[in-house]
DNA sequence: GACACGTGGTC
DNA sequence: TGACCAAGTGT
């Protein structure tokens, strides 16, 4: 089948355009025979997952230089990448990086494969991943469909079905663009152009590569599409979190099981957390202090409201859930989101009654 | 197909 | 303040 006009109308919009990321081959450099490292485009890919690019950039570098290839990755301490990850969220995906590492390593000879069925059987790689992985980093012919190119192309033919049942038919009517001519920049194109200028708000159609064939923007319907199914209200979870300090400054933390939310993270022993009020379940016993504001969080489908309790331990304390960690050896930064809230919280009050003020004294 | 699974930016 | 949104995958 010979390439589109519309491939090709893209991709000369994509070398005036593209937009520079640090894992990313310029249209310059791939014409100059340079193909992306497989390793740092699966890495980008799966932090992109759900992710802004913006919020990437960080945690891309800092992961290249700690571990420059997969099998660095494949050799490093779960609780390393963990903490590494913190803050990125999606913490199942770091869990499954480590794991396709080290298949990588075991069962592919530390070489990533380059199609897409096979890139498919690794952990934490699904139908988007392979096909970006495959057409990016070896130049493959798949059709990558995420959250921009169904935008995309919902407003390109103007699919008024709504999303998710729309999928099938948008992942097809993408297949029918893709050009055997430069897969790998196209794919990144088409994302760009929905990042950019087919945006889910305020669409620039007017100096959009795309403008002329564009059915949506003849019929006025853009801004609307793609349309999406109404989501469920978030229920109000609430909890408790016990945040202990020993008198040589080390804090009382805990890691969460491996599955299920904030899996394999570091966090404050505490309560479970539901829409009616738990018990309270303290590590150890003792003089817990409530603090006056709760640390609030919003997940995917729930919002958290966590009562924060802070205690003095002492130096021989024994406590009956989670461990001690070393005052130096803590990093709020190795926490996911919810939980260095938390430590926010417990922080400022220890620091204010260190200072002396705002303690109940039990006097006053 | 439905649901669990994070976070920060934006309007 | 809150709802929506972003380069999805696993169960």
């Amino acid at each position: 089948m010979r390439d589109t006009p519309q491939a090709s109308e893209l991709l000369a919009w994509y070398d005036r355009h593209a937009r520079d990321m640090p894992w990313r081959v310029s249209p310059g450099q791939r014409r100059a025979g340079q193909r992306p490292d497989p390793y740092r485009v699966w890495l980008s890919e799966v932090m992109l997952q759900q992710t802004t690019v913006a919020a990437v950039r960080g945690y891309f570098h800092r992961f290249t230089l700690r571990w420059p290839t997969v099998a660095d990755l494949a050799a490093a301490e779960d609780t390393q990448v963990m903490a590494e990850w913190a803050g990125l969220g999606y913490y199942a995906r770091a869990r499954n990086l480590l794991k396709c590492a080290r298949a990588v390593m075991a069962d592919h000879g530390g070489r990533f494969p380059d199609t897409r069925d096979g890139l498919l059987d690794l952990p934490g790689i699904g139908p988007y991943t392979a096909a970006a992985i495959s057409a990016i980093a070896f130049d493959q012919p798949e059709t990558v469909v995420d959250g921009n190119v169904e935008r995309v192309m919902a407003r390109l033919f103007d699919v008024a079905t709504p999303l998710p049942t729309a999928k099938a038919e948008l992942t097809h009517l993408a297949a029918g663009l893709t050009p055997r001519d430069r897969p790998g920049d196209y794919a990144q194109a088409v994302m760009d152009l929905g990042a950019t200028i087919c945006t889910p708000r305020n669409p620039a159609c007017g100096i959009c590569p795309w403008r002329t064939p564009c059915r949506a923007r003849a019929a006025g319907t853009a801004p609307d599409l793609p349309r999406k199914l109404p989501k469920k209200p978030k229920p109000v979870r609430v909890g408790y979190a016990y945040v202990g300090r020993r008198t040589d400054g080390a804090w009382l933390l805990e890691r969460r099981p491996d599955s299920g939310l904030l899996g394999g993270m570091l966090g404050w022993p505490g309560s479970t957390w539901s829409e009616v009020q738990p018990a309270r379940n303290p590590p150890m016993l003792a003089d817990w202090q409530m603090l006056p504001e709760e640390a609030r969080h919003t997940f995917t489908h729930f919002h958290l409201r966590l009562k924060v309790l802070i205690a003095d331990l002492p130096v021989d304390a024994d406590p009956n859930a989670g461990h001690f960690v070393d005052r130096h050896a803590f990093r709020p930064s190795d926490l996911p989101t919810a939980m260095r809230k938390v430590f926010d919280l417990a922080r400022d009050a220890f620091t204010t009654e260190g200072a002396g003020i705002g303690k109940d004294t039990g006097h006053g």
